[in-house]
DNA sequence: TGGGGTTAT
DNA sequence: ATAACCC
């Protein structure tokens, strides 16, 4: 048994952020190797979402719209990424890979890792216990120097080593290069894992804290402050980071309630509890589907049976049931393109659940008959309308109860990588 | 601007 | 059910 880190004494945590280069081309060049030295970019519908680094020096950015990058770069090569299922694959192989080295790994997105790394570096801390030699892996942000007799410096100098065997290993297994940052919280190993771009990882020590936080031109970059609450501060007269310091809390909590206020004060310091939350399996499956058009109830009922049979495969391979379903529609609107999105939920009969396991049972006529009914509820099909974006959810999944629980549930490993889904 | 995800209220 | 956040 090991006696916990925070039993003993106040030392930092120390927490690893690994971040994946222009992760969606990283997977189409290992899928199609041909397009390895070739400027590429992965399409969904109008727009490029990601690019390789030859597409970027030729000018392409992160979500241009596909005319534009096409007017940049007209040797772009364009692969069609709308279908998640080999980006989700891979995504979890690199949690999974990550679990392996320590418990302590939560998801962001696709693409991003955070893992407590503190219980492996106090393992190499007690180890090496005389003073052998201890080497930064990477950078050091400001090329801030470092105090062998500061503690807190040598256990993030270990966390370095650490990240680097963590990058290493996604090399050489998966193939996928990949940026972390190792910093004493979740946001400040996010913030430096950016500093330097690709296939790199700094370490932060805690004296360049501030002027990490304060190289942030504004607010909106510091993760956990949001296109909303930067609208909100904006009306305040707060700008950037230095402003959001000063700025008297008391107003803050008026303006923004307490809860919000303090966590976000708190940020611009650079300051940050919030645990590594283990991810666990999903907690929803969704697919969705965005369109130019859609304004008949027999048009959406045919795209809802598109959606299905991809998510009922996903399901099926995690091997959980869920027992809520959810559809989401988008109505347009030549203003704001986001926010109009509303959704109705309900439970699944039981009746339906006993048949989610099970193969070629029609479970799915019936659950279109329930989205439909859903849809119902939020459009009157006797008025005119238009939608553009049709999305079924999957949540609320629990296990089989362990008397009938088949080969599937049984083996499947705790983080399973689910699959299938797409157009 | 896509096609996903999460947690808080 | 929505609103906010993340990628």
């Amino acid at each position: 048994h090991s006696k916990s880190v925070s039993a003993r004494s106040a030392a930092c945590r120390v927490i690893a952020h690994v971040d994946l280069d222009c992760f969606y081309a990283q997977v189409e060049m290992i899928r199609n190797p041909e397009l390895r030295d070739k400027p590429l970019g992965v399409q969904q519908k109008y727009i490029v979402v990601t690019c390789n680094y030859e597409a970027r020096k030729l000018g392409v950015k992160k979500l241009m719209s596909v005319k534009d990058a096409r007017e940049k770069c007209p040797q772009l090569i364009l692969v069609n990424g709308e279908d998640l299922t080999p980006y989700r694959e891979m995504s979890y192989k690199v949690t999974e890979l990550l679990g392996e080295f320590c418990p302590l790994v939560e998801r962001l997105g696709f693409d991003e890792n955070f893992v407590d790394i503190t219980e492996i570096v106090e393992k190499r801390l007690n180890q090496q216990s005389g003073c052998s030699r201890v080497c930064v892996s990477g950078h050091v942000y400001n090329n801030q120097a470092i105090n062998l007799h500061d503690t807190t410096h040598i256990r993030l100098v270990i966390g370095s080593q650490i990240a680097e065997e963590f990058r290493e290993a996604i090399y050489a297994r998966l193939g996928l290069t990949g940026c972390a940052g190792v910093a004493s919280n979740k946001l400040l190993s996010k913030l430096v894992s950016g500093t330097f771009k690709p296939n790199q990882q700094t370490v932060l020590l805690p004296e360049s804290c501030q002027d990490l936080i304060r190289s942030l031109d504004h607010i909106q970059k510091v993760p956990g402050i949001g296109y909303k609450t930067t609208k909100r501060l904006e009306t305040l007269g707060v700008r950037n980071v230095c402003d959001l310091q000063a700025f008297p809390s008391t107003v803050l909590e008026k303006e923004l309630g307490v809860s919000v206020a303090q966590r976000i004060q708190k940020l611009s310091y650079g300051e940050d509890d919030s645990p590594v939350t283990p991810t666990g399996p999903p907690q929803s499956f969704s697919d969705e589907d965005s369109f130019k058009k859609c304004s008949s109830e027999v048009e959406v009922k045919e795209k809802i049976e598109e959606l299905l049979p991809n998510l009922l495969d996903r399901i099926h391979k995690d091997g959980r049931q869920p027992h809520t379903v959810r559809l989401t529609i988008r109505q347009f609107s030549s203003t704001d393109r986001w926010f109009n999105r509303e959704s109705r939920q309900c439970p699944i009969p039981p009746h339906l659940i006993q048949k989610f396991g099970k193969e070629s049972s029609n479970v799915i006529s019936p659950l279109v008959d329930i989205l439909m009914k859903l849809f119902r509820k939020m459009i009157d099909v006797d008025l005119p309308f238009h939608l553009t974006l049709l999305s079924v959810c999957f949540s609320n999944l629990k296990d089989l109860p362990s008397s009938k629980r088949g080969s599937i549930g049984f083996y499947l490993k705790q983080m399973s990588p689910p699959s299938g889904s797409g157009k």
